[in-house]
DNA sequence: CGCGAGATTGACTCGGGTCAATAGTAGTGG
DNA sequence: CCACTACTATTGACCCGAGTCAATCTCGCG
C-alpha cells in the first residue's frame, strides 16, 4: 500500500525543487545532530537562547519516500521536527478511508497529537525522502524545567498548530471548492517562499487524491479546478508542476459568500460590500 | 449583537438541564476560588497531585448570557476553564461572517489559541450564564516549573484539543450532512452524560444557525435533518429540546461512504463490507 | 397583544460528487 | 532500449445532496 520505494534519490527526482543538501545539523559519530538554537530557528520561534546549549543535542533520522514515521495507535514517545522533505499526516476512518490532515514540511512539528493519550492519533507518511529531528518527549519535558525557552517553544508550537487547524475548519466549513484550491495553492506558495524556494513555480509533492482529501473534495474536482485556473490564466499546470501567475487573485478568490453564518450586526454592511465585486474573482 | 442579557438566572431558565449550583470552588473574600486538584478533576486529567496545593488558588469569574469572554485580536494573558455554563467560540472571516469552532462546556479550556501570537485568535461568547476559572498564563508557566503536573496538564489539554480539532476536520472533510448532524447529537449526548446530566433528553444551547455554522451546513439543512431524524424515530425534536431515541443508529449513521479517499489496499475489502448495509442507517 | 428572533417547510437550482473513458508517466523486466 | 504494467491525471456526461429563496409558524418578551 502506497509503496513507491524508490532507490535512493533523497534530493533528486524533483526538477524545480532543489532540496538544499543539509538544512541544519552537523555530523557526529556518523549521525546528524542539532542543538536547541537550530531547533528554534527551524520552528521560527524566536527563542531568546541564553543557554550555551551546545551540549543539548537532538538526533536526526532519515525516512525514505513512502515510509511511515508513526502510525495510528502506536505508543507515543517522541516528537519530530521536519528538517527537510515533505510528508502527509492522515486519519483512517472506520472503513479504511484516509483523510489527509496536513502536509508537514520544513519547520513543522509532528506527533503532537500523541501527547494526550500517549498514542499517536494520526499517521505520518513521507512523501519524499525526509530528514527529521527527534525530540524524545520525556527528555523534552525534563529539559523544559531547566531551559524555560524550551517550554515556551512547546506551548508556542502547539498553539500555532491549533490555530492552523482552526483556520482549516473555517475553510472547510465556509469556502467553495475553487476557493479552497486557490487558498491551498497560495499557502503552499507562501510556505515555499518562507523556505527560500520559489513561490512562483513549484512541484506538488502530493497526488490530486491527497489534495482532494485534504480539502474535502474529490480528486476530479481538484483536477477540474486546477484546469479552470489554468484556463483563466491564474496559474499554469503541468502534472505536478504549478506556476503561480496571479497570486492576488488566488488569495481573494471566493464564491458563494455563504449568506449562511452571517451576523445580523456585521452582516449588513458586509453584504453590500460583497455584492459589488461578486464576480468570480477579484483581481486586486 | 447577540444580546439577550437575561436578568440573573444562572441555573434557571433551562427545563431539562438542572445546572448543579456549584460545580467546584469555594468562597473566599467574596469570590470563588479553586485549587489545582479541582482544576485537574475538571479537565479529566488524572494529575498525580502530590502537592498539598491548597495555596495554589485560581479565581473564578462569571459571565452572563451573550457576554464575550475574549475577542479576536485582544491581547492574550489568561486561559479559562469552564466550570459551568455553555459557550461558543467563533472565527470571523474577512466579510464579517462568523464560523463556529466549538461549543465549550464544563471541563473545557478556552484561550489556548492565544498563546502563539499573544493575541486571541478566536472569540468566545457565553451561550448561557457561565462560571469560568481564570488561569493567568504567566502565573501558569511560572508554576509549571515547580509543579510538574501542571506542565503535563497543559500539554495534555492542548494535545487533546488538537486531536478534537483533527476529528472535526475529518468529519467536515468526509461526512454527509446527516452524518454530521447525527454525530453532533451523539457527541452532545456523550458530553452531557460525562457531566452527569441525562444523555437521553437535553436542551440545545445554540441556534440552528450556530449548529449549521459549526457543522459546515445551512440552518435549513440542520432543521430538515433534525425533522427527518424525528420522522424516522431516531430522536424527538421540540424546538431546542432533543430526545435521543436510538443512539446506536445515530452513531453509525452515514451516507455517501465517499469512494473518494479510499486507499487502494485497505479500500477493497471495506468497499464490499460497506456495500451490504448501504441503507440509510444501520441499526445495531 | 404585537413584535422580532428563531424554527420549520416547500420549491427550485446548481455545485460538486459519481461513473467512466482516455491519456500521460514512471518503474520493471525482458 | 523498448514493451508492459500500474499509477496518476484529465475530461465528459449525468445526477443528487445541499444551498438558496421565500412563506409560514412558534415562542418569548416588552
Amino acid at each position: 500500500m502506497q509503496s513507491q520505494q524508490t532507490t535512493d534519490q533523497r534530493t533528486a527526482s524533483t526538477s524545480t525543487m532543489h532540496t538544499t543538501p543539509m538544512e541544519a545539523g552537523r555530523q557526529r559519530q556518523g549521525r546528524l545532530w542539532s542543538n536547541l538554537k537550530e531547533v528554534c530557528d527551524l520552528l521560527h520561534i524566536p527563542a531568546a537562547v541564553s543557554v550555551n546549549s551546545e551540549e543539548l543535542l537532538f538526533q536526526h533520522v532519515q525516512f525514505k519516500t513512502g515510509q511511515r514515521v508513526h502510525t495510528i495507535g502506536q505508543a507515543f514517545d517522541t516528537l519530530y521536527i521536519v528538517n527537510s522533505g515533505f510528508l502527509k499526516t492522515v486519519l483512517i476512518d472506520e472503513f479504511g478511508n484516509e483523510q489527509v490532515l496536513s502536509f508537514p514540511m520544513k519547520g513543522d512539528m509532528l506527533g503532537v497529537d500523541g501527547i494526550h493519550t500517549r498514542h499517536y492519533a494520526s499517521e505520518a507518511v513521507a512523501l519524499s525522502d525526509c530528514d527529521l529531528i527527534l525530540l524524545p518527549f520525556k527528555k523534552l519535558t525534563a529539559l523544559g524545567r531547566v531551559h524555560m525557552e524550551l517550554e515556551n517553544l512547546m506551548y508556542g508550537v502547539m498553539s500555532r498548530e491549533l490555530v492552523r487547524e482552526q483556520a482549516m475548519i473555517g475553510m472547510l466549513g465556509a469556502l467553495s471548492a475553487e476557493a479552497r484550491v486557490a487558498r491551498f495553492l497560495v499557502s503552499l506558495a507562501d510556505r515555499f517562499a518562507a523556505m527560500g524556494y520559489s513561490s512562483k513555480l513549484f512541484n506538488l509533492r502530493m497526488t490530486r487524491h491527497e489534495i482532494g482529501s485534504y480539502l474535502g473534495l474529490t480528486l476530479e474536482t481538484v483536477s477540474r479546478t486546477l484546469s479552470a485556473f489554468n484556463e483563466i490564466g491564474l496559474i499554469t499546470v503541468d502534472q505536478r508542476t504549478i506556476g503561480i501567475k496571479d497570486a492576488e487573485a488566488l488569495k481573494t478568490l471566493r464564491r458563494l459568500p455563504p449568506s449562511r453564518s452571517r451576523t445580523k450586526a456585521a452582516g449588513k454592511k458586509a453584504e453590500l460590500d460583497a455584492a459589488g465585486d461578486d464576480q468570480m474573482l477579484a483581481t486586486a
